[in-house]
DNA sequence: AACTTTTAGGTGTATACACACCCAAATGAA
DNA sequence: TTCATTTGGGTGTGTATACACCTAAAAGTT
């Protein structure tokens, strides 16, 4: 085993994408830091926005998340009052919702994130979104 | 404020970058299951390897990360004894360099990273590293 | 009805990440 | 030589992530 066997290790796709992943998190992070919401805080409230009222598991499934992952980021969320939950007929189901509060503390930080989307997107061109999509499909 | 005023947040670059690092970061950390290591922490041995003792603020910047995340990235490293440190003549400098378990250790996972680069680069295509390479340069 | 299996969700634990702030050593200025 | 500044590095705190395991409710089986 020579060290050498490890040159290609600097290729790896992982750390490549957690690497592009930090940097642009913390671009966008910068410019919402008025609003008190982290980007994705952000975008669970914008998802929640749009779906309505949604299942623990059909928010996860839908961001692509881990429902334990989910579970957690919510804490802050309900904490802050942005989030409320309800069950369903089915006992076990919890429906998760923005409130009143969550919908201003999103609508007051959607300036902030297009203004961080615009500057992006101008940066890494118009196929990006796209690219990023499928590494996280095919992965 | 309208709800579909937020339409265009499902196409946050950001959440899109932190959706497909989780996704790839699954299917390596899957691979290197057996040996122990998380890939954050493979890549870190491999850099190690390559570059001999370093300084911390010196594998910070190449590796692309924040200071304090790498002090906290190598702790269990270092509880490990995959990693140790010394001081050189500067004594604020920490020297961190791979240990003999520490190699041994990389060695063991090395082929189960190939495994799982060689199928996410099938996957992703040749010009993947390249794209995320880009995008951490750009954000 | 009683039992088994599936489904929805949470906890325990550990890593990964970063900002604000802190300390100590080296460097530079007076 | 003091003293201010810069530089290398760590801590406190909080979010983000996921696997293993747990509980309870629903659904299916007999």
């Amino acid at each position: 085993m020579n060290d050498t066997d490890f040159r290609d290790c600097q290729d790896c796709l992982c750390f490549a994408a957690r690497r592009a992943a930090r940097s642009i998190t913390q671009h966008y992070d910068r410019q919402l830091r008025g609003s008190g919401l982290r980007t994705t805080q952000f975008t669970l409230l914008s998802y929640l926005i749009i779906a309505g009222h949604s299942s623990v598991n059909a928010a996860a499934e839908y961001l692509g998340m881990e429902r334990t992952t989910l579970t957690r980021n919510l804490r802050p969320l309900l904490a802050l009052d942005y989030v409320a939950v309800a069950s369903g007929d089915d006992r076990r189901v919890k429906l998760i919702a923005i409130t009143a509060r969550g919908r201003e503390a999103a609508a007051a930080a959607l300036p902030q994130w297009r203004k961080a989307q615009r500057a992006m997107s101008k940066r890494l061109g118009p196929s990006a979104f796209r690219e990023l999509a499928a590494m996280a499909a095919a992965a």
